[in-house]
RNA sequence: GCCCCCGUAGCUCAGUGGAUAGAGCAUCCCCCUCCUAAGGGGAGGGUCACACGUUCGAUUCGUGUCGGGGGCACCA
């Protein structure tokens, strides 16, 4: 309905001979529903340039436009907004969408689709997820399923170190453990992690037990002494207990990447060698810089350091050079807002190799800091994790749904109160419940209704003319404008605040109207209606990836 | 000191440069003879942190100040 009204006025305008290239913003939602469906603030945009009065511009527009069995009327209004109302042909029209297109609808498919990467969560196999790795998993696979609904073709990667600093200290904790020194002890590793599950690990590797991830397989040796035997056995087992969180938070991954291949197999040394002969680099103290000031960094950086070894940010260079190779031209990170200090220095060292990789690229959307509150105070503690809130624990403790929606629900970017209270709650202050609510009580009404639901499409519409109703279509027929801006802002936090609008129309609705009524005309309107509300329910749940249940 | 994010109702938060800044909770009042009251309707509650700019128009953009958080190694 937007692109109809977007081409109308654009065509007006060109009747006029006026240029609208320059304008982004055409048509907008009015706030305030007296102001109409839509609103064009396009007159005022153009009265300066054209030297008019806005108002006398938006009555040329209004005269010129084309004929469309959508709008009931136009009217101008304050400074030269023009308000298009529709008429309930147009509302009536997109019901007849959602029958169509059925859980296809809100998708917005151009037909060609493009390569998209969304690399998220890459928590090193170190521990358990935490509650700020969930908040990645639940924004970056909500993200990917707004990509995959606006046309992309979507691999959702983990990357991971099972190699360098962090991983020595993991070895070296079981190692303690396999030696009977408690974490208490002043014999345990410095920076060694110290909770319950690095026992267990140290138990499995004694029990000889074999670990199956998702992407290795290892059997325990269990000779205490054999450091690499006991790197590579714990690794496995954590990557196996992160498997299983994501399992439980179900989420799924197409590829894991390891940075110690990118070792193995030459990549590193491959991206190093393209730096030192694009020019970029120096010697300095025995050290090799890359001029990345070159490239808007503040100062530059270290990649060889004078012991030898490379710097964290030379793999990633190389890690990037390769979603390159493999043909990304659209990759987003979803990281932890403490990673923002590499984005400047990832995408110097991508200039500095002088392929003409894109500036911008990769793309970031960077989630701040989770804390979690139980009866009004903060919790840090969990037994198996020992300094962290665990994403087990969060969905042992209210569900994949509830922790899902929480952790999506808020702009990535603003610090997020995770309240366990609240999200336990089983009443309407707790949005999960309210959404899903309104789509179990859809389900009862039409259960009881008991007919065919896909005869709904020839049902006549026209009885639907109370305020409740149109509200309640209008609201509908935002949905796949939600869709769209929410995929093209990164922001998966949209989709639940407009479920919770289509949720409260509905039970306004629902209070209002009673649906199984003596009127046949008028309760098959309604339940199309309500079957119509029901399947947008249920598409942006699962764009949220959280469920809709029938029963409740 | 430098960089990034945030500051909107008592609380948790929405808010494409647009019209009278919204929702939920909390507080107060009302609504089940009725398809799920896990619901609905209403009232009160605001210097959009502050200042100065840009603009026909600023909560939104820019600069600065003040708060809160995070990041600033030849660590990853």
């Amino acid at each position: 309905m937007k692109a109809h009204l977007t081409e109308l006025l654009t065509t007006a305008a060109q009747t006029l001979q006026i240029d609208t290239s320059n304008l982004n913003v055409l048509l907008e939602r009015p706030k305030n529903t007296q102001h109409g469906d839509f609103s064009s603030n396009i007159a005022m945009m153009l009265a300066k340039p054209l030297r008019q009065n806005p108002r006398t511009l938006a009555e040329q527009l209004i005269k010129a436009l084309p004929a469309s069995d959508y709008i009931a009327k136009t009217e101008i209004a304050g400074a030269g907004f023009i308000n298009f109302y529709l008429n309930n042909q147009a509302k009536y029209s997109i019901i007849r969408d959602i029958q169509r297109l059925g859980n296809k609808f809100g998708h917005n498919n151009n037909g060609q689709l493009k390569k998209v990467q969304v690399e998220f969560v890459s928590a090193n196999p170190t521990g358990p997820l935490h509650v700020g790795h969930g908040r990645g998993a639940a924004v970056g696979d909500c993200l990917c399923r707004l990509l995959d609904a606006n046309g992309w073709d979507v691999t959702r990667e983990f990357y991971y170190n099972d190699a360098g600093a962090q991983i020595d200290n993991l070895t070296l904790s079981v190692q303690a453990r396999l030696n009977g020194i408690s974490p208490e002890s002043e014999d345990f590793p410095e920076n060694g992690y110290r909770g319950a599950y690095i026992a267990d690990i140290a138990n499995a590797y004694l029990a000889k037990q074999t670990v199956t991830a998702d992407d290795m397989q290892v059997t325990a040796v269990g000779d205490i002494h054999d450091a690499e035997a006991i790197r590579k056995f714990a690794v496995a087992y954590l990557r196996n207990e992160q498997d299983l969180d994501l399992k439980a938070f179900q989420i799924k991954f197409d590829v894991f990447s390891l940075e110690s291949a990118l070792y193995s197999e030459g990549k590193v040394e491959n991206a190093v060698q393209t730096l030192i002969k694009s020019g970029h680099t120096y010697e300095q103290d025995d050290a090799l810089w890359l001029r990345t000031t070159d490239f808007g960094d503040d100062k530059d950086r270290v990649m060889r350091k004078s012991e030898g070894g490379y710097t964290y940010f030379v793999p990633d260079v190389a890690y990037h050079l390769e979603k390159w190779k493999r043909g990304f031209t659209r990759v987003i990170n979803e990281q932890g807002a403490d990673h923002h200090s590499t984005i400047t220095r990832v995408r110097a060292g991508l200039q500095a190799l002088d392929l003409g990789i894109p500036q911008a690229w990769p793309e970031y959307l960077l989630h701040q800091m989770v804390t979690v509150m139980r009866s009004g105070e903060e919790v840090k503690i969990s037994k198996r994790a020992g300094s962290y809130v665990t994403l087990r624990d969060l969905i042992e403790e209210v569900g994949c749904d509830a922790t899902r929606y929480f952790l999506a629900a808020r702009r990535p970017d603003s610090q997020l109160i995770f309240d366990i209270d609240l999200a336990r709650a089983q009443t309407n202050d707790n949005p999960v419940y309210y959404i899903q609510y309104a789509h179990a009580r859809i389900c009862s009404v039409l259960a009881q209704w008991g007919g065919d639901v896909a005869a709904l499409s020839s049902v006549e519409l026209s009885p639907l003319q109370s305020t409740h109703e149109t509200a309640l279509m209008q609201k509908l027929g935002e949905f796949p404008e939600v869709v769209e801006n929410a995929a093209t802002e990164l922001a998966p936090h949209s989709i639940a605040n407009y479920l919770k609008e289509l949720a409260s129309s509905l039970h306004s609705f629902y209070n209002e109207h009673k649906i199984l009524i003596e009127d046949d005309a008028l309760k098959l309107a309604r339940i199309a209606l309500i079957q119509a509300t029901q399947q947008t329910i249920k598409n942006g749940l699962t764009l949220l990836g959280v469920s809709a249940p029938e029963k409740m």
